[in-house]
RNA sequence: GGCCCCGUGGUCAAGCGGUUAAGACAUCGCCCUUUCACGGCGGAGACAUGGGUUCGAUUCCCGUCGGGGUCACCA
């Protein structure tokens, strides 16, 4: 009776792991390449911090020619929850971050290392776990619940750290004619790692983000596999990223305090290690205190908020790649027509603590891709945002195409294009009024500002159209004559005039125009007046000055 | 509590023993031949703290305080 028999007793059915070995062999890339994946549970809906990990693994996989897979990690049935896997294809789909290989549906996928979801891996797992056993580096656990329980409270009483380690440890040590027998017996058992760690020793490990840190060794025996047969994430992680050749671990820091116990298993298994980067995430401030983005309380924690708000993928991404090398900002000012992905990316120079989400600094990130679209594109975007969330906003849009591509066109595609636009769903408000509809029945009032008083206004606008208005004029015409209305009417034909003699003139030119503003958009911030009354059109421009000359 | 990580303006951050301590967002002025925006210029605003080491510390060491992570048959 030897640790051979005892591991085909328990897992008689398992192959051999040169199987596998062989089955999975070293991917043929460049050297450099960067294998690197994103591997997340089934748990709910694909968290930012989840975005965040993606894109870095991502962007450097996609620099260095190397591969980007997706693996599901759904070892613990009791949390997964339904179309959990096509909610996070449906997301990555959705930042134009698919994976080369891995899921690609709630059941396919495609790629030579599968299969990529980690329930239909079983057997892989058992493979090594056997192994394991067979050199006596894991052994069979009796012990119930119950009993870990009551370790517990063991440790705690005598002020010593708590777990299933060294002395505390009950089937460690247990003879193998009594772990046969009660295997035989049908008892109830999981697997265990016999760790080899002494904790207090020092192990030095380099994080590729963190840098130099030093654990003691674990000595923990960690379960690798669960009642139900599945791997525990330890073991999973260690058979997975080596199978299926990963060269750089990136995931959440949450996982930095388990590298000991990985490196061992990676070690015991005989594994090469792979490089390990841990990412902090990205927190919240939350009354002084920094927290994690909660899935519960916040929800823009949830990358499905930003495309609902309107928020341009594109926007997100620029803005989370800000928060992992903060050079890419000036990058992208220099480079304000490069693709994201020509950024030349390093892993280390992310910050090694967590960013505070920052809501208004995205937005504005997004203001600047928004304002480097064309009126093609915004058109197109805010369509198909408006087909899932507005659907007043979709007819509007549709019913004129070439109208509304002239609406979005104002002021865009020049050197200096406004910079209004921070989401999709901004846009109705930002345009409504150049819709005769949506004006006509619109509630807003004729706010007026400097020029206010009742005749004064009226002969303003009056003036306007019959003496000065004249659709046909350039752009310099249109505003001289703006000047010389100014000075008829008594007001500075200049700023700077009025500025110079404030009692003089009451008002200027540019108090004067915000009157022909105000009763042709009902609104005081507008882009460029010229533009405007183009688009709307002379008979339109007439019709709502006389509108408003009626209503005073 | 044990172990580990972190601490530069409101936020994100450069900096790596000698700097007027960058830059971006936000904020406040001013300017830019109409408003707003854009753009330009300028202002205010920071090295958590106490000890060392050093001719000299934001930079190195230790303590304190503060923040975060982790200690499951969850990942």
């Amino acid at each position: 009776m030897d640790n051979k028999d005892l591991a085909n007793l328990i897992f008689p059915n398992a192959k051999d792991i040169s199987y596998y070995e062989e089955k999975y062999p070293e991917r043929n890339l460049k050297e450099g390449a960067v294998v690197s994946r994103f591997a997340p549970s089934p748990t709910g809906f694909v968290h930012i911090g989840g975005l965040y990990q993606a894109l870095v693994a991502r962007t450097l996989t996609k620099q260095t020619d190397g591969a980007f897979f997706l693996r599901i990690e759904d070892t613990d049935q009791k949390r997964e929850v339904e179309n959990g896997i096509e909610g996070i294809i449906d997301s990555l789909k959705d930042f134009d971050m698919s994976p080369d290989e891995g899921m690609v549906s709630q059941t396919e996928e495609v790629g030579e290392y599968g299969p990529y979801k980690q329930s239909d891996r079983k057997e892989i797992y058992q493979a090594y776990a056997k192994y394991l056993i067979e050199q006596g580096k894991a052994y069979p656990c009796f012990c119930s619940p119950e009993t870990l329980e009551e370790i517990r409270s063991n440790q705690e009483k005598a002020m010593e750290r708590t777990g299933y380690y060294g002395k505390w440890t009950r089937c460690r040590r247990m003879p193998l004619d009594q772990q046969i027998e009660k295997i035989k017996n049908g008892e109830h058992y999981i697997i265990r790692f016999k760790s080899p760690g002494n904790p207090d020793k020092k192990i030095k490990h380099h994080d590729v983000i963190k840098g130099n840190v030093d654990f003691p060794e674990n000595d923990q025996d960690v379960v690798i596999i669960k009642a139900d047969g599945l791997p525990t994430y330890h073991f999973a992680h260690a058979v997975d990223d080596h199978l299926m050749r990963t060269t750089h671990v990136i995931r959440s820091d949450e996982w930095l305090s388990s590298v000991p116990l990985h490196i061992q298993l990676f070690m015991e298994l005989g594994f090469k290690l792979p490089k390990y980067a841990h990412i902090a995430p990205i927190m919240k401030n939350d009354n002084g205190n920094k927290r994690k983005l909660s899935k519960r309380k916040d929800p823009e924690a949830a990358v499905s908020y930003y495309l609902q708000e309107g928020i341009p993928a594109d926007a997100v991404k620029e803005y989370l790649l800000n928060i992992a090398n903060s050079n890419f900002e000036n990058w992208r000012r220099a480079n304000k027509d490069k693709k994201m992905e020509e950024f030349e990316f390093s892993l280390n120079k992310m910050s090694v603590s967590g960013a505070l989400f920052d809501m208004v600094k995205l937005l504005d990130v997004s203001k600047i891709v928004i304002s480097k679209y064309s009126a093609e594109k915004v058109y197109e975007e805010t369509l198909e945002w408006a087909k899932r969330f507005d659907k007043e906003l979709e007819s509007l849009l549709e019913k004129d195409k070439d109208y509304s591509l002239k609406v979005l066109g104002i002021e865009r595609g020049n050197e200096k294009p406004r910079k209004d636009i921070a989401k999709w769903s901004d846009v109705k408000e930002n345009i409504s009024y150049m819709y005769k509809e949506l004006f006509d029945n619109s509630n807003e009032t004729y706010e007026f500002q400097k020029i206010s008083d009742k005749q004064k206004v009226k002969e303003v606008l009056t003036k306007y159209i019959e003496k000065y208005f004249d659709i046909n004029d350039d752009k310099q015409a249109w505003f001289d004559k703006m000047k010389d209305l100014s000075e008829e009417m008594g007001y500075a034909r200049e700023v700077k005039m009025f500025k110079a003699e404030p009692e003089k003139y009451k008002a200027h030119v540019g108090d004067v125009s915000t009157v022909i503003r105000v009763a042709l958009t009902k609104r005081h911030n507008t882009p460029d007046m010229y533009e405007i009354m183009h688009v709307l059109g002379a008979d339109e421009v007439v019709s709502r000055l006389k509108k408003c000359i009626e209503s005073l």
